[in-house]
DNA sequence: TGCCTCTGCGAAAACGTTTGGGCAACTTTC
DNA sequence: GAAAGTTGCCCAAACGTTTTCGCAGAGGCA
């Protein structure tokens, strides 16, 4: 079997010097027209002399040999806490795509137990990444100062933070609100909000929107009415038996995960969803139809985020730098519509 | 428009050349020295002053620059059909770990619709790309001759397919039989098995698995009790509903997901798991702890398989070509152990 | 004819490494 | 005390591009 492995045997790749001795002229005037340069200045007969070549060789630029002399590898890095989580998933591959069509590779690194902080200072004294798109949790200094050290442009996103950083997040209180909105139409009044991280961008906001949605409709958003339960299932009995104590007849719970985690302490309780107690989520995501009931959630541009994430650090790689600070660097995404599925229904009196 | 690449007002990185000023010496000193070369031969007082060097001046090799020269990138890519699948998101875990323990970087690929061809034949005239991992649905001859067109080495997950392929994959066949097993350890004797894709690698191990450990124990593997869904949850209602026209008592589900649709559709016709129906499936993921009832499934070592992946693509790359036939190209990782929770119960009679 | 401006292209210097080949000085050997 | 071997380092040529500079020749203008 013609197994040939290792590099050095591998047959060498076209490089430029072929393509110019193939169609007679110098290795300049190649990369020139191969580059379609703006002030190309070549003969049409030599032009067609050497696409022909290079299309019969095969020719393929070096990314590395290009990224090496013009200092843009057109590489960029985003750095997720977890990829198991949908919402992280989902904005991987929106940044993908639009990375793809940009022309653009997107590396995907994690951040397990903090370590983006190594990443990105392996991150800063390579020339290997042009920006670094960042999805993670943490909040503290040591981030924010890799981040500053690694002196590279950057986007955050799924949350927004104060100052001049460029962020682009979902604007999930509008979400909350939504949904909260939706079982205030199905006619029920006393509504309990299974939080996420408290304290945290995400679960201050759709906390909030929760509160907004209630106190627009004249109800009282009492705190008792918030149980916190982070991101974490193993915490959604405790949070929803407080609630129940509370008497609510509808939960809003901030992520699908643990809005799965609600219907299945309630299950194990012997109420009955949405007979007894209707459930409404964020994030929808094939997780919401394989549970029973289906789950009825607002849609998140989860996928929208990272696209727009890798649109924002495209203009500003191609910006000169002070002109970065002119355009509005955060951008908040509308929430999706509202799916309603099976999980919530009028109250019955 | 003024061409000004952000470039020129980053600051630029320190060099082998700033280094090998700072300490007196020549570059391919330098460099001889912090590669650790084996035959280095320099003097201890050089290298001390070398290191010192480097160290203060925070040096990094330019991996574009070693690239280049070496044509070797240290960079795989891993190709996965989704990441939004479990089973993948945790191979890449375990993948990235790996390459990062060994000082690889890995890049992600998607193939969606098929479009792995697309991203092998870039990666085919780039030196970018050491090594390839293929995780790819795609069983078809266009996918085939892209890799074959690759010349690059790689191995192939989460299948194995026939020929010299190096391939690492879980041993599904194992892993279904254990599931089954446990189910007729609880008094069942009619059960029945939502498969997967029927025709792939892992839809027919699966399948295969249930009907030995059924063989087994004496149990007639009626070709009757198997209905496949793919890994499609919208066609698992159909798959259930002719299970039970069939008069199981228990249900094998090839995939934690198409298991928790399962779970779904059984409530939903007012049956209780595992009161009328025991369910066992395959994969330990959060989803299996945020039903009611948890799910009792058999893990799978997933994460593991993406580092063998690593492991074997990287030996694949020190080796010379002649010895890469000489290892066992295959290998078939034992599935994990049984995880019970609280879909399955003994029979009641 | 002299001068100037375009055109079309080549020469060569980078980018930051790695590496083979050398060349002194110093040590051993006879 | 000269030949031979060792040690410690430097020189320079790559790797495959991009890009600045410059140089011939062609044409325009006076």
């Amino acid at each position: 079997m013609t197994k040939e492995t290792t590099s050095a045997q591998r047959s060498r790749n076209t490089t430029l010097r072929d393509v110019a001795k193939a169609a007679g002229v110098d290795v300049s005037t190649v990369s020139r027209v191969l580059k379609n340069d703006k002030d190309v200045r070549t003969s049409a007969e030599t032009r067609q002399r050497i696409i022909e070549a290079a299309e019969r060789l095969k020719y393929r630029a070096n990314p590395l040999a290009r990224a090496l002399k013009t200092a843009q590898s057109r590489t960029l890095l985003i750095v997720v806490p977890q990829i198991e989580n949908p919402v992280f998933a989902s904005a991987i591959l929106g940044a993908e795509a639009e990375a793809r069509a940009r022309g653009y590779v997107l590396l995907v690194a994690y951040d397990q137990n903090g370590s983006a902080a190594s990443v990105l200072e392996r991150v800063s004294q390579s020339s290997l990444i042009e920006g670094v798109i960042i999805a993670s949790f943490d909040e503290d200094d040591s981030l924010r100062q890799s981040i500053a050290a690694m002196n590279r442009p950057y986007v955050v996103i799924n949350r927004v933070l104060p100052g001049d950083v460029p962020c682009v997040a979902v604007d999930t209180c509008a979400a909350s609100a939504i949904g909260v909105r939706h079982l205030i139409d199905l006619g029920h009044r006393r509504i309990g909000h299974v939080a996420g991280r408290l304290g945290r961008f995400n679960g201050n906001a759709r906390r909030q929107g929760w509160e907004e949605a209630m106190s627009a409709a004249g109800l009282d958003p009492d705190p008792q009415l918030v149980a916190e339960a982070g991101y974490d299932p193993e915490r959604v009995p405790a949070a929803v038996d407080r609630l129940l104590e509370r008497k609510v007849t509808a939960i809003h719970a901030a992520t699908l995960l643990t809005g799965a985690a609600t219907i299945a302490h309630l299950h194990k309780l012997g109420l009955d969803v949405p007979g007894d107690i209707s459930v409404v989520t964020m994030h929808d995501d094939l997780l919401a139809r394989v549970v029973y009931p289906e789950i009825t959630t607002v849609g998140l541009p989860t996928s929208e985020m990272g696209h727009e994430a890798v649109r924002m650090l495209v203009d500003q790689l191609g910006m000169p730098s002070d002109a970065a600070s002119q355009r509005p660097p955060v951008l908040l995404l509308a929430p999706g519509n509202l799916v309603v599925r099976g999980s919530a229904s009028s109250l019955k009196i």
